[in-house]
DNA sequence: GCGAATTTGCACTCGTCAGTGCAGATTAGA
DNA sequence: TCTAATCTGCACTGACGAGTGCAAATTCGC
């Protein structure tokens, strides 16, 4: 995952060390997510790593190089997972074809089935922590964006609109700009999960993930597929309920 | 604003100082946001404020106090703005009725604008620095969501599921669930900002900001009035493009 | 087991910062 | 003008934490 350590220094190093390091950099995002950058000591970070102060140094540095590494490892990690997810978005044909008149709606439950774990990872405590070191400490390190984002929501966002870019060629949405048919599928699903879930502070239920899942793709649906081409934009086209 | 100062002592007090307090709030705020809550000193507040550092503990006690009494301040400031914002949304029905046949379409037109205030607003750096705030120290003081979120995001969600009844009702909205309805309409509008602005540390042109508001809302029509009622979950009644 | 690198515990320096105390300047109100 | 409150500048304490140095213990590769 974090590519190669920089191996600290002559040729031994990379030795069974490794979970070592790892162990710190766990342990430096579980302490850095609890107590923000500043509030964090390297004392505890060590402590919790189960290794002595000195130890931490050796391997990775300062503080600020620690916290660099450590938000890159955890950032990696939950790209890693996420990106697997978007890839998933496929409809093959076959299912397509074999349901033409049924009732089955495989674009759909593709959609929610991907809704649904995607909402699952972006709700992980780990996710959140993520967030909110980065939201944290945005300003006073930039360089995180790159190391972190562009390594991840921006992939996602990116994979995502490729699927969306297929699904329309198929004809299985009405034809759309990819990019922001991706755009609008995430903020359907994770927008509300930032006051649902209270900023990441209250665990929100499976049941609940499950019914904005469900409300995003219904609405992405009608938007994206159902919707009258041409839909007039004169209210007198309305079914005038009530 | 921040409801009557709690009177620091005897009768004076609330003199023309009140300023005085307003600056410190002001002054703390902004460091907060720049520093973090643990990175930032009573002395650099104190000094942006334009005051000793002995009148800033006269006012408003020790750091813990002055930072949930600056995220308050702050919290009620943006609030005030956005629920202005949300009221706007009002079509009335003159409007609508004269334009019944025409291209005018009012509901659109007004869904529009008050996104684009919002968006306006909520891509402010006031706006995003609490938001910063807020992630980076929620853990550490829970209570901030009560005193910031309670009188602004979630008040502002409230004012705006009415605001989707009312359409709703009057026929101007498919019949839906209101408070759904506003969630995804925000989620619509705001969902995409985090990303464009990079959490806040691009300022995004107006133009852009007018791209998003716009097919936010292109969406949310075609998915909350343009799409038919009772739209098949079945592909075979796709339009089948291209 | 041997030697080299690593790890550990401890003590130490240095800087920062919250919060307080005090004496003198300033200001508001009568 | 007088009085009482407030504001200011400054010095100070006490705590905390980053980072370093060193000698002894441990571990790995061979």
């Amino acid at each position: 995952m974090t590519a190669a350590a920089p191996a600290p220094r002559g040729r031994a190093a990379s030795r069974g060390r490794i979970d070592k390091r790892q162990a710190i950099l766990d342990a430096a995002f579980t302490v850095f997510a609890n107590r923000g950058y500043a509030g964090a000591c390297m004392e505890e970070i060590a402590e919790v790593a189960g290794v002595a102060k000195h130890t931490v140094y050796n391997h990775l540095g300062d503080k600020e190089s620690l916290f660099h590494a450590a938000m890159e490892a955890a950032g990696s990690a939950v790209m890693a997972e996420n990106l697997a997810l978007a890839e998933q978005l496929t409809v093959d044909q076959s299912a397509v074809a074999s349901t033409a008149g049924g009732q089955a709606d495989p674009v759909r439950t593709r959609l929610e089935d991907v809704g649904r774990l995607l909402l699952h990872q972006c709700c992980d405590p780990r996710s959140w922590a993520l967030r909110r070191l980065l939201h944290a400490e945005i300003t006073r390190f930039p360089d995180l964006l790159e190391a972190v984002w562009g390594r991840g929501a921006d992939r996602l966002r990116q994979t995502l609109a490729d699927r969306m870019a297929r699904l329309s060629l198929a004809g299985l949405l009405r034809p759309c700009d990819p990019v922001e048919a991706a755009e609008q599928f995430l903020a359907l699903l994770t927008g509300p999960m930032e006051a649902r879930s209270q900023l990441g502070t209250r665990p929100v239920p499976d049941a609940e993930r499950e019914l904005v899942a469900h409300a995003a793709v219904s609405t992405f649906l009608r938007a994206y597929r159902d919707a009258a081409p041409g839909a007039s934009p004169s209210p007198s086209s309305l079914p005038a309920t009530a």
